[in-house]
Order: structure tokens, then sequence, then C-alpha cells
DNA sequence: TATAATTGTTAGACTCGTCTAACAATTATA
DNA sequence: TATAATTGTTAGACGAGTCTAACAATTATA
């Protein structure tokens, strides 16, 4: 059995890479170098240098001039990264009412820097707010009660 | 009239180094350099480097070995840091249930990314359900009744 | 008060992530 | 296919922020 590659942790910069890489092999075709640097807003030599070390990493498979894609570790931390995106937006304008664009904005810099649990917390309670639109009175106790029990209490007006 | 000092946008760490000062101040006495550095968690030689920094951006009063203050301007600054901090804090303890600790460490992360309209509607968000604790149905229409017109809706049950 | 302990500073190294300039490869087109 | 346009890479500079090592000032204490 092969060692495995110690998993680290990835600066907020490298964590935009990746999921960078994973946003736009979404969006069908191939990823270019030229892309992520629109994407990112960087010139196209830290793309390169990014993806350098990303492969030094086995993150990414990039040869020169060649395709980019990411490798089952890094699917697996970009796809972490593009789930507390995902989370974040919803919260920010479904909960909060926040624009699209700014909660984008938004959205990309916390996911760096948020801590797994107040992300948890935070996707439960969009979720909540969703299923829940908050009938009855009392909003923090149900709340806590959906917590803790994982489903809605009785009384949640659809 | 003296030309005003052109106003910086801040980066984290100087956001940091400012709010420290502001919070250690707090406490009464005068603010030494080895406190911020354990608040921090750098070492001293990065607390110096950083006050003569933003001494010379007109942020902080800073003579050798001397006393450590913040300017008008430098209080303006914190004050605008800490109190995204505050708010960041409540919502996270108050709406998400987070305790203190983790909520402490991720406002002070959160507090130098979030957009100023993010930052606004999450302490309106926080007001809200701390006056309204949501009887009746409809959360989200209800949240925006109280953004809209300031006050809370006429069916909240206390 | 002499000495030890603490606190603070300076100098300089290092990492990270960005950039520009120059060049190389690839792709499109005249 | 020759040439132009685009795309990508390399080399090297730079700013920000941290660190360690060495030294200096201040404060506490024997």
């Amino acid at each position: 059995m092969v060692k495995q590659e110690a998993q680290r942790e990835q600066t907020a910069s490298m964590e935009d890479y990746l999921e960078a890489v994973a946003m736009l092999r979404g969006k069908g075709k191939v990823v270019r170098v030229s892309q992520i640097s629109r994407k990112l807003k960087v010139k196209m030599p830290s793309v390169t240098s990014a993806l350098k070390k990303l492969s030094e990493q086995g993150l990414v498979e990039h040869e020169k001039y060649g395709h980019i894609k990411l490798t089952l570790q890094g699917n697996k931390v970009a796809g972490e990264v593009l789930s507390r995106h995902k989370a974040l937006t919803r919260f920010l304008t479904e909960a909060l009412g926040i624009d699209k664009e700014t909660a984008e904005e938004d959205a990309c810099k916390i996911e760096h820097v948020i801590s797994p649990l107040s992300m948890e917390r935070l996707a439960k309670f969009v979720e909540f707010i969703g299923a829940c639109p908050l009938g009855g009175t009392n909003f923090p106790s149900r709340y806590e009660y959906y917590l803790e029990h994982g489903e809605l209490p009785q009384d949640c007006s659809k």
C-alpha cells in the first residue's frame, strides 16, 4: 500500500485556483491558463506558477502548454471549497437578500476563512429557513429544535 | 486648511493591529508591544514593524520604547473594524448558536473581507431576530418588511 | 545601586503571491 | 504555408508580513 500524500492545508490563493479549475471544467471544454487568469483577475504568469505548485502537491495535472485537470485529491479539495462557496452564496442571497454579484464576491472571500462549525451551522440555517418559513412564535427555539433533531418542528407552515 | 492624509485601505494584518490596540486600550492601562504580540500571536518584531508602518500612515502614535496610542484617524478605522467584529460575533453566537470562542475566531477573519452591504444586512438581521422572535408565518417577507421600513411588522410576538 | 529579567528594537533572511519583460509555443488566417 | 495573433512560460523583481539573532533600553530585585 502506497503512502498517502500528506494532506496540506491550502492558502486562500491556492484554494482559489483549485476552485477556478473546478468551476471552469464544469462549463464544458478544456480548462486554459487564460481562463483562470481572467476569472481570478491575475496575470497568466501567476496562474502558471500556482499550477506548478499545485502539481508538485499532487492536486493538479498540468504539463507545459497542455491540459489542466484536477487529480482525485485536488478534486476533493476543490469540491469542499466549492460547497462552502455555494452555501455562503445561498445564505447571503436567500437569508440576507444580498444581490447575486455581491454575494458571490463575499462568498469568495469568506469561504477561505470560516470554520467548519460555522460553515455547517450556516448551511443548516439556510436549509431551515427555506424549509420552515418560521410560522409560529420563537424562531430561535425552533432553530434549536432543528439543530438537535435534524428535522423540522411540527408546526412549520409551508 | 491642511490637506487631509489620504485614507488608505488597510490590509487584514494592519486592521488586526489597529483592532488589537483598541481592544487592549479598552482594558485600562497603557498598551504594550508585548501585549499586542501575545494577543495576535506574532513575535514582537512583527509588532514593532507594523506600528512603524501605521505611524507613517498617521494612524498610530508610537515613539521608541514609548506608549502606543491611536490617532483620531486610527481610532476611526479601529472602531469600524471593531464594530464589524462585534456584529459578526453576535450573529454567530445568537443566530447560529456557535460557541463564543469559535465565534470570536471566525469574526476575526471575516471582519476583514466582508462587504459593507453584507455587513449591514447581517447586523440588521441580528437586530431583527432579537427584536422579533418571528411569530406568525413567512419569515423572509417579515424580514423584508423590516429592511424596507426600518421597523418591525405589527404582529411580532415579543 | 548593581545585576538580572523583561521588554523592545534593529538587521536581515525568508515565504508567498503578485507583477513585468522577454521569449517560446500554439493556433488562426491571409 | 508563411505570418500574425494569441496563449503560455521563464526569469527575475517586488511588497507584505513574518521570523530569528543580536543588541539596547527599561524595570524589577537581590
